[in-house]
DNA sequence: CATGAATGAGACTTCATTCAT
DNA sequence: TATGAATGAAGTCTCATTCAT
């Protein structure tokens, strides 16, 4: 029987997850390239190897995993649950992809989807996907009366998604205590805040 | 009776000015210090003798409206109204800020509050501050029993300030409509988003 | 009496003048702009305050000396003389131009005018104004009859110039002697290989 | 009978061959060695198999050819024709040479001759070569009576050389009419420019 | 106060060349 | 022979900041 052989090493993916850690360390403005090339162990021109230039860097490590919640977002609206879990499902999903890698989520978030006036700009279309996917549970909800339509799909779908994304960066910059309960908690949290909300005259979940 | 005088011009503020319309159109790290200089009709130099830095511009411009910010959360909180009305203020006056001077605030918002590694990072403690100040007149609600403790009261406030922050976020770069209709919605969407939820359960505002 | 002025130095002028010196003794190409920063005694930066790049550095030289070369050729033109000794008037300017300013012009011939594919490519339309004007000297005398046509003024223009910078850059590579009285007779020269040829049969001039 | 065989590939020659036309295309310096493997459609590192370097494809090109030129002009000098049947047949040879391989002509000219900072810096004795075994026929023809000697052989080398260099490059750079009959003319022209010149004076040859 | 010329450190990117397979 | 991933030196350009006037 052949000795097992070592796992052939994919420098293009080194180098990814190299980016990651030193940008969630860093921050993309303040790192060099050097550093990364560092961090992964390779020459400094073997990144543009693989990499037209350090934004492409970004862009690639935003759109893997961007596309990854899209597509979960997509799966979840297909299942047959109620609205409610339908948005626990997703909020679940994001908040578990922080818990699984932290700082790659730290860079996504940081770096794209709030950095507004650089990457964030460029990936709007993108970045629009996930809100109007959110909007169109919120809609069919709506049409489907499990939801009341005092306020717009959109407008539910922004709100939703800028209280999970504040949470995050609380966590990802300690202003909220984290922990596996924390975690779990935030998550019917989340859902709740927009679902029931706080008021007391609303019933518990 | 005293001749009329020139309106002293003060160019301190001619300048802070003219960086609200640069660092809105172009982005604090995309824009020169000469472009402040060219838009405020003055020389170079100036701008190093009235600010240290490029860095200490949008310092002074966040400052002074963040301080703002806080002074109104104060006052808000000192009235003898319900949780809600003060959260409902609260909204009113972060929205009519925007509707006041929408590119001061689109700078605050994408430069520093959501920046989180440039000048977020700098300005936590006072943009802290305000998460503080939101989630003690949570906590005292809930004391009081005008709200339940399902939630803590840090949670709470980081997902009401998140849900506005992003609805700014999508006026701010068109994703989301804008009328003063839309703008005086918006105030008490916010606090249904948070206090009553989407569940017809719950009973309308 | 007030004292002597220091002559106000130019230093975009001082920046030009050191350019000629390093781009003739090491090539534009294998130059670095510090070379220039360094030759002319300023710093780094102060190169690119005056220039928007090192091409232009090089795009100004020549266009600063390619215009006093259409223009000595126009007004040749306009002088009331002979066609041979309107081209020897033009040899002139071009062999004094070389004697005046050698370094000057090895670096507009080598670096841009025998430059097809980089500088020469950009200036060309300017480089072909001056075949051109030397092509109506020639189209005129054929229309006077002053020369045979047996051949076209622009193959003429591009004959009688090519010769002319095939010595220069004879000179400049030292492959020709040099001298005061070698300047002269290349002036003649020129004209006479153009005008007359080496045939015995065509009389001397 | 044997099986046809397969034309043996001479990688070598492929690889000058697609050299040639990157080269002309693109120029020398603007083009990579990756160019010029995926022209010839070989892989990247064969390039440096068969030469040393990017360098030396060039200089393989340049001395493959001037060789056979410079040849030709030791052949043609050894015939038993007049001084002007000389020059007409090298001026013919190196017409003939562009109109076989106009690329190979347009960068052994552009690239070699005329960059006298780079290359022609490196291939200068060769170059000169060509220059002084034409000059050694106009010095032979003014030994010999043939041609009037009130300029120096070397200067006349250099103008008639001068001359025919820039009409190809004014073909190359399409600044001159081209067809079979120009090519023809240009043969005559560059020798009537040289031997007889322009002046009516001069008999028509 | 006001000007804008002068400074110079810093980072991205390119690409010829090498080398292990 | 043939491949193409890997290397790393080198140079342009930017722009915040300083300073002499």
């Amino acid at each position: 029987m052949a000795a097992p052989r070592q796992a052939p090493v994919d420098k293009r993916r080194i180098i990814l997850d190299a980016a990651v850690r030193v940008f969630a360390r860093e921050g993309f403005h303040a790192c060099r390239v050097s550093d990364i090339a560092n961090e992964a162990g390779v020459a400094y021109g073997l990144v543009y190897h693989y990499f037209k230039s350090k934004d492409q860097v970004l862009d690639t490590l935003f759109l893997e995993r961007w596309d990854v919640l899209l597509d979960a977002i997509r799966e979840t609206d297909r299942q047959d649950i109620s609205p409610r879990e339908k948005l626990y499902a997703i909020a679940s999903f994001i908040v578990d992809s922080y818990r699984h890698d932290p700082e790659l989520m730290k860079v996504i978030i940081v770096e794209v989807t709030r950095a507004a006036n650089s990457f964030g700009q460029t990936h709007l279309p993108k970045i629009r996907e996930a809100y109007e996917l959110i909007a169109n549970i919120v809609a069919k909800a709506q049409e489907e009366g499990a939801f009341k339509d005092t306020i717009t799909p959109e407008f539910a779908a922004m709100a939703f998604y800028g209280a999970i994304e504040q949470v995050l960066t609380g966590w990802i910059f300690e202003l909220l205590p984290q922990s596996d309960e924390e975690y779990e908690q935030a998550k019917g949290f989340v859902v709740e805040t927009i679902c029931a909300g706080l008021d007391r005259a609303a019933p518990a979940v």
